[in-house]
DNA sequence: CGTGCCTTGTGATTTAGGTCACGGGCGTGA
DNA sequence: TCACGCCCGTGACCTAAATCACAAGGCACG
């Protein structure tokens, strides 16, 4: 599990891409390609040591109260980078778990700090990963303390159509209500009355095995502050 | 306006304060230091090309709902360095403005990211910064979302303590009812029930000339999740 | 020295969302 | 094939918070 090239081509993916060849290659020595199967847990948290990149799949990364509510911050698929950032406080913990089966890369954290402390290209790019990843916690923020539920089922559904393929709408989402209530911080009734709406304007249809895209722009709309 | 040191000891502050002396002194120049009268904006969409130190005074960062609603992300005392976030959506603006009167040190974007790419210490001091509000703003999502307003108008009483001096808990904070609403994404009706309470609950005591508080102990308490 | 204006403070009402309770469909495996 | 588990779907509550409404204190400035 410690091949340089774990995976055809992980190294061309997102983050990684970004950097150089002789970086990339530092980076994938002592790198480790884990399996989750789907609904496993990845990690809980994460920190800027604990750097890895989702090769397959698709990863919820969340936030869960002691209550056993939780939120999602973000989904991260392939190409996508998770870690780098601390746990928010001791009562509240960030965790990520395998939307689908999903395997990640996981880098070599005291080698990605020891490079990370001595080339600025690496840094540089770490910097505006997470600038970009505070920019989505900016907006949970935003939408998870100005908007309904709906309105919040409405996000989710479309962050999860745009972290898989961006092409297929079309393939339902295996979501459960219980999922949607979990992502957007509510309970089960709740989500599934949101998306009762959404059906009945038209938005999304529900299907046996999921919900699928009916109106990809309205979806937009439903997800916006004010819509 | 571009002396090397604008203010006595400025470049021991905070961020800062952690980087070499060369690095400090190319930080420095070509910066700018403004001051903000108590309650103008610093500004709006920060980036992070838009570095900012904060020399003197309590500058509230927040995000705003087009429908007027607000809520802190953090409060920035001296030392703390402000930028380095994108601007989150189209319909929220985040932006900045000075809860009491403040002196912000500019740094000049072209030079900041010129460095940044160039030495690992600083794009790496910015990697652990930009961390820290991330980490942050995940508390935030966390405390919005599962915590009642109560909950959350104590944390942010704490929140503007600690931001300031950390020794006078005794000094009144100015902060009014409308003030605390908008910090927590809430209305001034609510927060003043909130204020109320904390008040029965003899954590904190009102004043004409601002809130102060009585028992820090029981305030953090307050502003625990599920305490 | 009164007229605004901003602030505190609090009742009454409405609404969104959380809780409780139930029934019904469908697949899997004893 | 029947029972059990899991998921959908909804009606009937209840509670927190937003909205509306109004009174009263302080202070600034013409």
């Amino acid at each position: 599990m410690d091949a340089p090239y774990p995976v055809g081509d992980v190294w061309r993916l997102g983050f990684l891409g970004g950097l150089s060849l002789t970086l990339r290659e530092s980076l994938l020595e002592g790198a480790n390609l884990i399996d989750y199967p789907r609904g496993s847990a990845t990690f809980r948290r994460q920190s800027v040591r604990r750097l890895a990149v989702v090769v397959s799949g698709l990863v919820r990364v969340y936030l869960s109260a002691p209550d056993g509510r939780q939120i999602t911050l973000d989904y991260a698929g392939a190409g996508a980078l998770l870690g780098a950032a601390a746990a928010p406080a001791n009562d509240v913990l960030l965790a990520a778990m395998a939307v689908e089966r999903s395997s990640l890369l996981h880098l070599d954290p005291i080698r990605v700090e020891r490079l990370a402390m001595t080339h600025a290209e690496l840094s540089w790019a770490l910097t505006r990963e997470i600038e970009e990843r505070l920019s989505t916690a900016h907006r949970t923020v935003a939408i998870s303390v100005f908007a309904p539920v709906r309105t919040r089922v409405a996000r989710d559904l479309l962050a999860r159509a745009l972290a898989r393929g961006s092409s297929d709408h079309r393939t339902p989402l295996r979501a459960t209500h219980q999922d949607l209530a979990d992502a957007v911080g509510s309970v089960r009734e709740v989500a599934a009355r949101a998306v009762r709406d959404l059906r009945k304007a038209g938005v999304v249809e529900s299907h046996p095995d999921g919900v699928t895209i009916a109106d990809l722009d309205r979806l937009r709309l439903e997800a916006e502050l004010a819509g």
